[in-house]
DNA sequence: TAGTGGTCTAGACCACAAT
DNA sequence: TTGTGGTCTAGACCACTAC
């Protein structure tokens, strides 16, 4: 290959491709071309060719898959909007952002009751070892895993109640299920960070690992009290976090 | 190198070198083992040296400098708290969050009058081509660089007032120069998404190619009216994102 | 001058997919 | 059987850094 501009020939390479992607030329779930089109199209080394796709790849534009190729990867409607709606509504609080984005929705999940861990313990300011309600979720869009949270409630909370069990009492969504039981959340502290998905979470979403992800630390409050806390992981390619915070009208 | 449980070499070495920098037997800024090491200590190809430590860098643990070595890239304070204490105190609306996290900031701006463009009308509410003014900032904690912003405010709302220039007013921060020019800020958007740094932003930052950012869109109302709009890019492994959204009382 | 990481070549063997 | 990507070897030249 010819290199002008002094720049490395494998990101001319991923140049090229990443902008074939973007304008459309390679549209979503093509097949983009193998390592030995590219070694022939550019006159480069196998290294050269392997080294630009994993370029893209870690940018999460295409995914290989070892005896067929490499794939682009950014659905149509690239970006999913979750958000901050947090009202006093029975309504499931993040499947439903996503079903009205217009793909049918729905989830699997899995309630355990344990003890808490340390971490647990102190999100929820309770004791280690006390027990606590673990729910397990795994949110489809279209059939395709798109979320993956694990829910945290204190037993000395909803332990008796009706609600006890989470998708299987009266009422579902936290803050509803909170209001039927007399607890009135005030608050949602979201705590947002990104990583690269650990090796289970990216098997439960169907990514290739490495990718990044959102992890969203979620904690319900009734003043100074935690109600319920939520981890959250979603891929970040997939996902616009929305949030809209009041303005403190005190001076 | 011995190659058990059927896992590549490659992530072998840097499972184990992850293992060490996240335990603290590699510190912070701490140099790892070169490629060269690497070969000799694992019986190893230059290649797959050269793997493990890629897949380092691209989870954002170490960084690598020609001729010098990879080192340890995470900071004490790793994650620096950002947050969304939108309220109407003069304060800069960012830095301040930073220097109270222990570290000295300061930043540096320049002030610009342009024309919309028709993504900063979009957001703003105005006509493509409508005078903005716009102002690009870098932040410093401790003297580096960690976030860039770019902010847009419309001059038929500042124009002619003595906040028309951000920093060189009576008051600062968005919220308390609106005050005084009597609009009341009510609520912020912000639009969280992560990708990978432009290579402008990667400059700016100081941060290798490549590596991931938050990219947060922040527009201040009053009620409908948008007051102001903001790029704000901060490296995501150095950043949490923290919000707090209060529940609706509205039933 | 010696060591470092960045780039690149030219091969190799493997498991897996498609046919 | 052929083509694919995954892994790996054994070199090479370069620019930059440290001494």
């Amino acid at each position: 290959m010819v290199n002008f501009e002094g720049k490395p020939a494998y990101l001319q390479i991923a140049d090229e491709l990443r902008q074939q992607i973007l304008d459309g030329r390679l549209a979503s779930g093509a097949k983009i071309p193998s390592e030995s089109e590219l070694m022939a199209a550019h006159d480069v080394s196998r290294t050269v060719a392997k080294m630009a796709i994993g370029v893209l790849r870690t940018e999460g534009l295409i995914y290989s898959h070892p005896g067929k190729g490499s794939f682009v990867r950014v659905g149509e409607p690239l970006r999913r909007r979750t958000g901050n709606r947090y009202r006093r509504q029975a309504q499931p609080p993040f499947a439903s952002d996503a079903s009205s984005a217009g793909k049918r929705a729905d989830w699997e999940f899995e309630t355990v009751r344990e003890s808490a861990s340390p971490v647990v313990a102190e999100r929820l300011k309770i004791t280690p070892g006390d027990q606590v309600m673990r729910t397990s979720y795994r949110y489809f869009a279209d059939g395709k895993p798109i979320q993956v949270s694990t829910s945290y409630e204190p037993l000395s909370i909803t332990g008796g109640t009706d609600i006890e069990l989470p998708e299987e009492g009266p009422v579902v969504g936290v803050i509803a299920r909170m209001d039927h039981i007399g607890r009135r959340a005030t608050h949602v502290d979201e705590n947002v960070t990104a990583r690269t998905a650990r090796d289970h979470e990216a098997e439960q979403l169907g990514i290739p690992e490495n990718v990044q992800v959102f992890a969203i630390l979620r904690t319900h409050f009734e003043a100074e009290t935690p109600l319920e806390t939520c981890d959250i992981v979603v891929p970040s390619d997939r996902y616009e976090l929305v949030y809209r915070i009041p303005v403190e009208e005190s001076d």
